[in-house]
DNA sequence: TAGGCGTGGAT
DNA sequence: TATCCAAGCCT
């Protein structure tokens, strides 16, 4: 792997242009290691506009690790509803019981005690100690490993782990240089704001580093390997009730895609083989079905088409209805567009 | 280690 | 519309 050129003067000119140019970011206001922690956790894969709104809400409900620890999954799960990969969510109140339980209430500084929290992996661990308790550690994401391709003008294939710690390695001397907690953030914010996929180099405070800059290659880097192509699935998806009164819904299995969240009931083709086990399942009748529309849904490794079905049957008072805002449980965006397309 | 795991913005 | 991919982690 490449050196940088002039590195002490590559890091502090980084660190200056954070200082000077920093967004005025919620978990930015103070240093506190639970709402990095948090943040964090939100933004694996995510990104800051989506979080933001979802970051506030949750340490308004849960302002400390304690109150985040004391708090039931249910509640946890049901502040995360609609941002995505809810593993998080139950990681996240899972990493706030241990702290609680078997750190008395101290959160551990040390990058190989914060790994072996639920949730928190290499660079997360690596963020939050450089974050929250400034120590010179490095954390490698997505922004990072953007802006330092291209510094170093490294086509390797960062998805491999001994590349990445390559890097480590490299990034671990910088950090000296400056406060880790504006180095952290430094890359991460130039990769956020300038050296995005179509990257600014004009006014980037390092492009005078940059090899990729020096070479005109930015667009060759980060270089990216191919992707699995996405699995097509095809439901049925069964509308029981009405739009006063609610719908019927069921739970989906505790592990896998959508582990544990409420859909409307679901189910794969041919179409009689799917009403039958929707009647067996719910103890029911079908008297009579309507197709009504087909709703498309794009996870990161499968689509959903899903043919909405308006179902009448026999009368049965076992049957429990529920409202969009009256839901005892979580519901994924995917069911969510089906009721939020009928209100139409 | 490659694939499972959500959602929404950008192009 | 289709594709990419964003402050990753876990198994």
């Amino acid at each position: 792997m490449n050196a940088v050129k002039q590195p002490i003067k590559f890091v502090h000119k980084l660190c200056d242009w954070y200082r000077a140019n920093r967004r005025d970011l919620p978990f930015r206001e103070n240093p506190d290691p639970y709402r990095i922690l948090v943040s964090e956790l939100m933004l694996q894969q995510t990104q800051m506009d989506t979080v933001i709104p979802y970051y506030m809400r949750f340490i308004e409900q849960f302002p400390n690790v304690a109150s985040l620890a004391a708090a039931s999954p249910e509640s946890v799960l049901k502040a995360w509803e609609g941002l995505g990969y809810y593993r998080r969510a139950r990681y996240l109140h899972q990493t706030a019981q241990t702290i609680m339980h078997k750190h008395n209430g101290v959160f551990p500084k040390t990058v190989s005690a914060l790994k072996q929290l639920p949730g928190i992996g290499n660079y997360t661990a690596g963020a939050i100690a450089s974050i929250a308790f400034n120590l010179p550690v490095p954390a490698v994401d997505g922004n990072v490993i953007r802006v330092m391709s291209r510094v170093l003008a490294e086509d390797c294939d960062f998805s491999q782990r001994k590349n990445v710690q390559q890097l480590e390695v490299l990034l671990e001397q910088l950090i000296q240089h400056d406060r880790p907690s504006d180095f952290t953030q430094a890359l991460m914010e130039l990769g956020a704001l300038v050296c995005q996929k179509k990257p600014r180099c004009e006014r980037c405070p390092v492009n005078a580093h940059c090899l990729a800059y020096a070479n005109n290659e930015m667009m060759r880097y980060p270089h990216m390997p191919a992707k699995a192509q996405k699995t097509k699935l095809s439901y049925y998806v069964f509308l029981i009730g009405n739009s006063e009164q609610g719908y019927v819904f069921q739970k989906r299995p505790e592990d896998g895609l959508l582990a544990g969240l409420l859909q409307l009931p679901q189910y794969a083709g041919p179409f009689q083989t799917a009403c039958k086990l929707l009647e067996e399942d719910l103890g029911i009748s079908i008297v009579k079905t309507e197709s009504l529309f087909l709703v498309h849904h794009v996870f990161t490794h499968i689509i959903w088409d899903m043919q909405v079905i308006h179902t009448i049957i026999t009368d049965d008072a076992s049957l429990t209805l529920h409202t969009l805002d009256n839901l005892p449980g979580t519901l994924s965006k995917a069911h969510r567009k089906i009721l939020e397309r009928l209100e139409k």
